[in-house]
DNA sequence: ATGGCTAACATGGTTAGA
């Protein structure tokens, strides 16, 4: 089982982008983010013309997520249970067997900022939510846009970044909060290369320069974890005109 | 040097992203 993680910027914007890169790089499983279009909206007929089954909960302007998957999607719900969170983040669904939540982290801003407090609350629901979830399911994913660059080797450029929203202490700590929990980042069960980001500011000739950071993540539960056999960036789509500022996050499972 | 780019909403200028 191939399972990604796409924050698109926009899916109406980037569904073009979406079917090229699935026709070139077929998955099984994508989470998307930041769909920014309302449910009515959602491009249902045009993801099944990709073959694709979909679980979407958008958004008007921001946010909005989704799940796409070549098997059937089951067992699909929406948002943090018990947290009243009027922005739309969190989508879950089962298929073949794995259940999967797909998030999309607060951008958090600035450190100190509401919104920097927002993002810390709220990793903190997540994480009471994935504790739940790993008592319920053996093999759970938890994909999506985390907002947090976990190490320094995660950062262009650790220094000129220090302190900031995406790197700081507190995100770091909420972060591991999660992993905690029972989960395990898969791109690093593997040798990587060196300077492997996932999101490039699209200011300043920042992909070209690789000025990134490795914000999206694809973390399994032990039991998913040990049937990993591989995790990559794809930075193809970063290269095609008008692309989404975030890149393909793409986890191989040996699950038969 | 708080700039630089993109998208949404609106229709020119602001908000938000990361």
């Amino acid at each position: 089982m191939k399972l990604a993680t796409w924050n698109v910027n926009s899916l109406r914007v980037r569904l073009a982008h979406l079917g090229d890169w699935l026709a070139a790089s077929p998955v099984d499983v994508v989470g998307l983010q930041e769909l920014k279009l309302p449910d009515e909206d959602f491009p249902q007929s045009q993801i099944e013309a990709f073959g694709l089954h979909a679980a979407w909960f958008g958004q008007r302007t921001y946010n909005g997520v989704a799940i796409l998957s070549r098997a059937p999607i089951v067992d699909v719900t929406t948002g943090i249970p018990g947290f009243d969170d009027p922005q739309r983040r969190v989508i879950a669904g089962t298929v073949d067997g794995v259940r999967v939540i797909n998030v999309y982290v607060p951008n958090g801003q600035s450190v100190g900022s509401d919104k920097y407090a927002y993002k810390l609350d709220w990793l903190a629901r997540l994480r009471d939510y994935v504790a739940r979830e790993l008592t319920r399911y053996e093999r759970l994913a938890v994909i999506g846009d985390y907002n947090i660059a976990p190490e320094d080797r995660d950062v262009h450029d650790p220094a000129k970044w220090e302190g900031s929203v995406h790197v700081s202490a507190p995100e770091r700590a909420a972060l591991q909060d999660l992993l905690s929990t029972g989960l395990h980042d898969t791109f690093r069960l593997f040798e990587q290369p060196p300077e492997t980001y996932s999101w490039w500011d699209y200011r300043m000739g920042a992909f070209r320069r690789n000025h990134g950071l490795r914000i999206d993540l694809v973390l399994a539960s032990a039991a998913l974890s040990r049937s990993c056999i591989g995790c990559h960036v794809d930075r193809t789509p970063r290269t095609w005109e008008r692309p989404s500022d975030h890149a393909p996050v793409v986890a191989t499972f040996d699950i038969g």
